[in-house]
RNA sequence: GGGCGAAUAGCUCAGUUGGUUAGAGCACCUGCCUUACACGCAGGGUGUCGGGGGUUCGAGUCCCUCUUCGCCCACCA
């Protein structure tokens, strides 16, 4: 870096927001400015509309990485703009318990010291990962300020804490009573590692290179006859029942009711047919394994078939149930993949396997420890989905929940459609514990509250029996998140204050992972315990990526430290570049290996929009300022209307793009349903006023007047704070530090104010002057600049200009001529109102139709020119001619709307003109 | 297997109901320490809008088809 010889001890060139983050994090926190007031909103008998984000609740022991980083900065950048915009603004944040992800990590922890978690016991398990928790969790909220989050900290939620577990409870309650909730016998998925059911969400489809094994089962009363059958998973033979064949299948039509022997142990069992083989895939012949596969489970509950379990909860061979004299000595206590490896050698050996097959397949996962699930024949408990999908999947349908990007609500449709019942039983001891209660005689019932005696009324009067226990399992973790939006408001106290005045929320912030997992499901919970949805919009953001497209992720090391990022290059330059990289629904990428180039974008910015404020506080100086609202319009000069003008425009534009903050009806009218939300284009125009236009031009332009004392001086001190209050106020929710340090420096800024809590800017009257004329000054010093340095002009030698009206409108000539100065300044170049002397060395360009004269003599090279200039022509005369041709085209005249003829046809006047001016330069440069 | 989407500049993406000579940011190239900023200033577009066909006065935009890529779901033994 350069030096620079004129520091102002404090006003440095570069944004200390190291320093300024940690002030205004406090300095935010302590005058409570992101609590938000229930009493304040109309739902209250306030004046204001409430708008509520509810965080995604991160892991209680999650560290922040930068896919939280990218979530937050949105859900920040949403509620600022509407804090702003006047609503009562409640960002509500909290941490999930994560029954699974926690519980594995407090497992890890002990196993460290040698002990599983039956070791220490359910009780004393449960209180130590308690204890884990109260130590390290909530780590990642604290985090979340440092980059800046305005979330209101006083609500801070957590799923186990006794107001959430009551919601939970009084939930799982309800829906028992209306028969949404029972016991299912079916094959669901293990985790063998977890040691628990999964949903069918949780157990994750990852494509593999499997193998088809194919074996031959022999007829028991000849066996030189045979069936050959293909499987991938040729370990749960020693648990197959049957074997299955299509009902029209001619190949096989004989075998049907024969008995057949199960290879290495000889057991005997029948051929039977049903439906569910497909003749076509492998031999067509199918082995039953009515334990250890969800479809062979329902095909041997049709064919009423014995269900021997064969492998342990933990993933060993054994003679699980119902399975005495099926698993050899030498299987026993195996793991299934190392059994899978000895079973094909035994059948190898027999003579029953024919052969193996390459065969690419999908197998389930665990999603928290990437287990291959083991289907698994168990007791769990389910929740009907179909009765709560119906309201949630019309919601969307209607318009009162919209998914953004639009796509989203297709594939949320096809998934309700086909909604299947859901798992919500898991075999831990972190969690909500099942609140089923079972008396001595037997009778198992849902209470709210734990009871001593049973409640089952039989006949009329109640059971009266003793309990003696209650359910061992836990809930799924998303059987209380899916409850977020209504237990973190109070429910189901309904008179909850936060209730009514903050429910339902209005956006919903989060990445499509969690569509059916979550969000889908509280749509669901809201219709069905408050009767309407919970949010009106979901905003589907996407995934930060590196620069091979690969997710980041800890085991591919791929990733990037938020907070790594804030001390480099602080809070501001990581938000700056998250958002302005988002396209809606579109990935983020970075390169973890070159944080400088992946976060320069943020970082310039930060530091240019320090040095806009640095310049501007002190050429301005401490001086006080009049409003700019009690300005006389009539002092106001061109430029002064121009940034005035394009003020407005920023202000419309970055208004399009974040949209309306709620509907305008009850559902969302067709025209607004994908509007908004578009969180980079409002970025780029923000910046775009600030930098190209506040500071290109508007700041150039003002410089000499802030030079010079008097009424003019003051007039432009005005309009410059002004517009540039009104720049930070449309940066601030992105940028929230750097905003808020200047404008806290604003000659005249009453203290104890906060940017944070400024209005949101408001475009002026239609109407109002908006200085259009300057736009032919600006276009005049493009024009000749251009021309320099296509010609090579030295940068510091003066040229000149004449200028002459041409087509040009009156005041954008008089723009022009009052303007010398600047057109001198920016671009080196006097301007004279004479007649451009004719000779050979003229150069004509056009700005707003006013003709610039440059006689270039000396400084350029005539045969370039004269080149330069043919190429063009022809180049126009090729499109003129396209024009001409369409003009002429009764067709086109005939069909096309009026306007676009009339613009058509003034174009081809344009260009003609232009032809022909260019056609006699090149004539006078030929002479 | 079912559903959905994408293909536009070197990269990431805009491009509203078909209508100026297709844009932005980044990257890149050229020239500048013009005393707010070199994390800056000025200038520069580098493109058969994936291929082919069709509708139309007019297609990046609508239709068909092919190719490639991606996402979601699924009872792919």
């Amino acid at each position: 870096m350069p030096e620079t010889p004129d520091q102002t001890p404090d006003f440095p060139t570069h944004f200390d927001f190291a320093t300024a983050e940690s002030a205004l994090t406090k300095a935010w926190d302590e005058n409570g400015i992101f609590r938000a007031r229930p009493e304040r909103t109309k739902a209250l008998g306030g004046t204001r509309e409430s708008f509520t984000v509810l965080i995604p609740p991160p892991n209680v022991t999650a560290v922040l990485h930068v896919g939280h980083g990218l979530n937050n900065t949105v859900q920040d950048v949403l509620i600022r703009w509407r804090r702003m915009a006047g609503d009562e603004a409640l960002w509500l944040p909290g941490t999930d318990h994560a029954g699974i992800a926690t519980q594995n990590v407090v497992e890890k922890i002990i196993a460290k010291e040698g002990k599983t978690r039956f070791d220490l016991g359910r009780e004393a398990f449960v209180k130590r990962t308690e204890q884990f928790v109260e130590e390290t969790g909530g780590v990642i909220l604290h985090q979340l300020k440092s980059i800046g989050a305005s979330a209101d900290f006083s609500r801070t939620a957590y799923t186990l804490t006794p107001e959430l577990s009551l919601a939970v409870r009084e939930a799982f309650v309800r829906l028992w009573e209306k028969d949404l909730v029972y016991r299912g016998h079916r094959v669901i998925h293990w985790c063998p590692r977890c040691l628990t059911s999964l949903s069918d969400e949780e157990a994750e489809f990852h494509d593999s290179e499997g193998a088809l094994h194919y074996v031959r089962y022999a007829l028991a009363d000849d066996p030189s006859q045979g069936i050959t059958i293909a499987t991938t998973r040729p370990e749960t033979i020693l648990a197959d029942v049957a074997i299955a064949v299509h009902p029209d299948d001619e190949r096989y039509a004989a075998l049907v009711g024969k008995q057949v022997l199960l290879p290495l142990t000889g057991i005997k069992m029948p051929v039977i047919a049903d439906d569910y083989v497909e003749k076509d895939f492998g031999t067509g012949a199918l082995k039953i394994t009515p334990a250890h596969d969800a479809n062979d489970f329902e095909v041997g509950k049709r064919h009423k078939l014995e269900m021997p379990v064969v492998i342990d909860p933990s993933g060993k061979m054994g003679e699980v149930v119902n399975a005495a004299g099926r698993v050899p000595a030498e299987f026993m206590g195996l793991d299934r993949f190392d059994a899978r490896k000895k079973i094909v050698k035994a059948l190898e050996a027999s003579g029953a396997l024919v052969k193996i097959e390459k065969h690419a397949n999908s197998i389930r996962r665990c999603y928290r420890c990437d287990t291959v699930v083991e289907p698994r024949l168990s007791d769990q408990w389910f929740v009907r989905m179909a009765p709560l999908a119906a309201p949630a999947l019309e919601a969307v349908k209607d318009g009162t929940v919209r998914l953004l990007p639009e796509k989203w609500e297709k594939v949320y449709i096809n998934w309700l459609d086909g909604i299947r019942d859901w798992n919500i039983s898991r075999q831990l001891w972190w969690g909500h514990r099942v609140p089923v209660f079972t008396c001595e005689l037997g009778h198992a019932l849902a209470y709210r509250e734990d009871p001593s005696v049973c409640a089952h009324a039989a006949g009329g009067s109640p059971c009266g029996a003793k309990i003696v226990s209650q359910d061992p399992d836990v809930l799924d973790t998303w059987f209380s998140s899916w409850l977020w939006p209504i237990s973190t408001m109070g429910w189901p106290n309904e008179n909850a204050k936060d209730l009514k005045a903050f429910f339902p929320s209005d956006v919903l912030v989060t990445a499509p992972e969690i569509l059916f997992f979550w969000v889908a499901r509280m749509i669901m919970s809201g219709y069905e315990f408050l009767g309407r949805a919970p949010f009106h919009t979901v905003y589907l953001h996407g995934t930060v990526r590196d620069m091979q497209h690969r997710k980041m992720s800890k085991s591919l090391g791929n990733g990037i430290d938020p907070l790594d990022v804030v001390e480099r290059y602080g809070a501001d330059a990581l938000r700056w570049t998250l958002i302005q990289g988002m396209g809606l629904g579109v990935d983020v990428m970075l390169d973890p290996n070159d944080l400088d180039k992946s976060f320069a974008p943020g970082r310039n910015f930060a530091t240019k929009l320090w040095n806009i404020g640095r310049f501007l506080l002190i050429q301005v100086g401490e001086e006080p300022i009049g409003r700019f609202a009690d300005s006389d319009a009539s002092t106001l000069r061109l430029e002064d209307r121009w940034i005035l003008g394009r003020l407005d425009a920023a202000i419309a534009e970055c208004d399009a793009a974040l949209g309306p903050a709620r509907p305008t009806a009850a559902n969302w009218p067709e025209n607004e349903r994908q509007s908004g939300m578009r969180l980079d284009a409002y970025a780029e125009a923000a910046r775009r006023f600030v930098w190209n236009e506040l500071a290109d031009w508007y700041v150039e332009a003002v410089k000499p007047r802030l030079a010079q004392p008097g009424a003019d001086r003051e007039t432009a001190r005005r309009v410059l704070v002004h517009v540039f209050d009104q720049g930070l106020r449309l940066l601030h929710p992105i940028m929230p530090f750097v905003t808020e340090s200047l404008w806290q420096r604003l000659p005249a800024q009453a203290s104890g104010q906060f940017l944070a809590l400024a209005p949101w800017p408001q475009q002026r009257a239609a109407g109002a002057d908006a200085g259009v004329a300057f736009d032919a000054v600006r276009e005049a010093i493009d024009a000749i600049r251009g021309l320099r340095a296509e010609y090579g002009v030295q940068p510091g030698s003066p040229i000149k200009a004449f200028v002459s009206r041409g087509a040009a409108s009156s005041a954008e000539m008089d723009a022009l001529i009052a303007s010398q100065a600047l057109v001198s300044r920016l671009a080196r170049c006097e301007l004279s109102t004479d007649a451009a002397p004719s000779g050979a060395a003229a150069h004509a360009v056009l700005a707003s139709k006013l003709e610039l004269t440059l006689p270039l003599a000396g400084m350029v090279d005539l045969g370039k020119e004269k080149a330069r200039l043919n190429a063009e022509v022809e180049n126009l005369s090729k499109q003129l001619d396209a024009l001409r041709g369409r003009l002429s085209n009764e067709k086109f005249t005939a069909k096309a709307p009026p306007a676009v003829v009339e613009a058509e046809r003034a174009k081809e006047q344009e260009w003609a003109a232009r032809v022909s001016q260019m056609q006699q330069k090149i004539s006078e440069l030929g002479s």
